[in-house]
DNA sequence: GCGACAG
DNA sequence: ATCTTGTCGC
C-alpha cells in the first residue's frame, strides 16, 4: 500500500486519522477474490500496564484441521490512546510488527473488532486487511455503530447490521443463549462468505477458533515475546 | 443539546 | 482492553 512506511511512529491527531480513514475506506474490496484457503490466522490485541504496553497475538491455523501451525506474540509500547472509531491506529503498530515476524503467509485473517461496520467504514479488520493486502474478516464482540433487529436464537442465525440504508455487517449467533458476534467485511471477501468462514471455524465456543486462540494468547498474563512453530 | 462509543 | 473471587449452571 502506498502510505508512509513509518506507521510505527504514527501519533496522529484525531482529525488527521479521520481524514486518513476516509481516504482509505474506498479501497476496501467487499467481494471474494481468493479461492484457496490453507491457513487462517486469528488476530487479537490486548494491553497490560494500564495500556502502556500493547500485545498483539497472531495464531495461524491449518484448514480444515484447525490445528495451530504458528503463533507470534508481539509486545511493544503503546503509542496512541483509545478513541472510539480510531482503534486501528492504537492497535495496528503492534499487529504489523507481529506479522513481520510471522513466517507463514495466511490465506485469510479473522480479526477481533470491526471490518467496515465502522462510522467511516474502516475498522481495524479492514485497515489491517488493506495494509497487508489479505482477505480479512471483522469479528467483533459488541457494536460500534449501526442498528439491527433481534438475532435468531438458533446457532447460525443472523440479522443484518445496517447504518442508514447501507448493510455494514451481520449480527451472528455463534452459540445459543450467548451474546451474538458482529461480523463484517474486512477486505477482499463478501459478507456471506465471511459468515460462512466464521461458522466453519466454530467448535464449542462463542468465538471462532482463530480468534479464540489469538485471544487466549494475547491475554495470557506473564507471557513474554515469543515465537513458536508447532508440527 | 443529549447519548453512544470496537478494544 | 484491564482490574478481579467466587459462584451459578449445563
Amino acid at each position: 500500500m502506498d502510505l508512509p512506511p513509518d506507521l510505527h511512529d504514527w501519533t496522529l491527531d484525531p482529525a488527521t486519522a479521520v481524514a486518513l480513514q476516509t481516504s482509505l475506506a474506498p479501497r476496501v474490496i467487499r467481494e471474494d477474490r481468493f479461492d484457496r484457503v490453507r491457513h487462517i490466522a486469528g488476530v487479537d490485541i490486548g494491553f497490560e500496564d494500564k495500556g502502556a504496553t500493547t500485545r498483539a497475538a497472531v495464531v495461524v491455523m491449518h484448514w480444515p484441521s484447525l490445528t495451530v501451525v504458528e503463533q507470534v506474540l508481539e509486545r511493544s509500547a503503546t503509542r496512541m490512546p483509545y478513541m472510539p472509531g480510531l482503534l486501528s491506529f492504537r492497535e495496528l503498530p503492534a499487529a504489523l510488527a507481529a506479522f513481520e515476524r510471522l513466517e507463514t503467509r495466511p490465506d485469510l485473517l479473522m480479526v477481533d473488532g470491526m471490518g467496515i461496520a465502522h462510522p467511516r467504514r474502516l475498522g481495524i479488520a479492514a485497515h489491517l486487511g488493506l495494509w497487508l493486502d489479505m482477505p480479512a474478516i471483522g469479528v467483533g464482540k459488541s457494536r460500534l455503530c449501526g442498528h439491527h433487529g433481534e438475532v435468531p436464537a438458533a446457532l447460525g442465525g443472523w440479522t443484518p447490521l445496517t447504518h442508514g440504508s447501507e448493510t455494514i455487517g451481520a449480527v451472528l449467533r455463534t452459540r445459543e443463549r450467548v451474546k451474538p458476534l458482529y461480523i463484517s467485511v474486512g477486505h477482499r471477501i463478501a459478507l456471506e462468505s465471511a459468515l460462512d468462514w466464521v461458522l466453519r471455524c466454530l467448535t464449542r465456543y462463542k468465538l471462532p477458533e482463530p480468534t479464540r486462540q489469538a485471544d487466549r494468547l494475547a491475554s495470557r498474563r506473564g507471557a513474554i515475546a515469543t515465537r513458536s512453530c508447532l508440527p
